[in-house]
DNA sequence: GCTTCGTAAAAAATCGATTTTTTTTTAAAA
DNA sequence: TTTTAAAAAAAAATCGATTTTTTACGAAGC
């Protein structure tokens, strides 16, 4: 069999996008519900009960199950159903050290070969991240979605401009690991942190173009919030 | 919510497995026929097709295609099917690169930590690996089936001794897209090349506990395997 | 007390029919 | 001829009932 393209695979998912289906619904809202660390690590996700809580017909959840263990959130185990995938300390050091190791090659191919207009994308968005709250309450932390998605934001369009979609790919299962945990912990990463500072200094050394310390700052900020994280994980 | 561990959760799902729901046969079934190049890539997999050629219900044939996705093996488009996973000369380079970064990793971590028992695995593989022929046919080219199975358990045993699982998870999903790029292109790598004395010599250099001859020679092995492959992808 | 076995309940897996959406075809209008 | 619209066909998506498998429970035997 010869390699050939086929006119009518997708070539443009992104702007088809408008996900009507069930399946992609309760995908969405599942993933969501994890992520958060709502649903507790380990916990088995019966057909039933989701069934019931979402009300979606059982082959609609089997499949958005099923689609949630691309992310690697979701565990399934033959004849033995769906379960959350469990944490560790171990398998976070992991993705740490995964995400330090690919983040850095992202960063890197972006900033030497990232246009201009993805510069000003770098700059607006780490400016959009700064006027948001980290958290809901002033007195006690609530973690504030607006916040989560600007920061996701800026993180994404930061490797935007990395020139492998597969680096950005695994960059961005990795970001929504990081997240789980970060929720799992409850850590209050900004309690005596200035985080907004940590992000303008990547921010300018994009802007100035030096990959080396662009690198250098982006991994710090990530293994600093390892730091937080790290002595509320069990074990 | 606290994080806690479930004592139900699936400690080790790979004494458990016997994979025997159809779901699991019908996604292994469709997995080797897109990682061994039978299926076209882009290809449209339309239910009712796979429903009468495999012989599944049609909740079977969709479970094993979302099981799919997580493989990057199959893409899901809302409301328009499942496709094959297109190819691109792009790519390959991207996989090629992604391989190279993470198995470079993975080896140095295997060599520096492995144990004896893991040495002598490495010793054993390549030994059955160059007992078995890679065509099936003296006169042509002809892919043995048997020989990829041993391939395979080579490259992976060589990186088995990583501590990281989620290193070892991403090289095995980038060997299994290495493989489909070979098939694809059909080429048979092994003319003017010998292949057996490159496994050895990685082989010895991980017996001498040499981790940077190790990443080295393996890295040279991928990267010369590319340039077979990539001429005879399109564009 | 601990294991083994059998039964009942729960849950997963599967099927096939129905509904919804997309795609193709056909025909009319510009 | 090209465009637009309606109708038909094809395919995806969804549902809910049925079957199969696992798990929980309790009694009997060691």
């Amino acid at each position: 069999m010869s390699i050939s393209s086929n006119p009518k695979f997708p070539q443009n998912v992104a702007i088809l996008e408008s996900s009507t289906s069930l399946v992609s619904k309760a995908y969405k809202q599942l993933k969501e519900e994890i992520v958060a660390g709502r649903i507790e690590p380990g916990k088995k996700l019966k057909i039933d009960e989701l069934k019931t809580q979402f009300d979606y017909g059982s082959s609609v959840i089997r499949e958005a199950l099923s689609l949630l263990t691309s992310d690697n959130l979701v565990e399934r185990v033959d004849q033995r159903g769906f379960f959350v995938s469990a944490v560790s300390l171990n398998e976070y050091e992991e993705i740490l050290n995964m995400r330090c190791l690919l983040e850095e090659q992202a960063i890197r191919d972006a900033v030497l070969h990232g246009s201009s207009l993805w510069e000003e994308q770098v700059v607006s968005a780490n400016y959009r991240l700064s006027r948001v709250s980290r958290s809901l309450d002033k007195n006690r932390f609530l973690s504030n979605p607006a916040w989560e998605a600007a920061h996701k934001n800026f993180h994404m369009i930061l490797i935007s401009a990395c020139r492998s979609s597969l680096l950005i790919k695994f960059c961005k299962q990795l970001y929504e690991h990081n997240i789980r945990y970060r929720e799992l912990a409850a850590v209050n990463l900004y309690h005596g942190r200035d985080v907004t500072t940590e992000h303008t200094e990547i921010c300018e050394a994009v802007v100035n173009r030096d990959a080396n310390r662009s690198a250098e700052l982006l991994l710090q900020h990530y293994k600093k919030s390892g730091s937080y994280v790290r002595p509320e994980l069990p074990k």
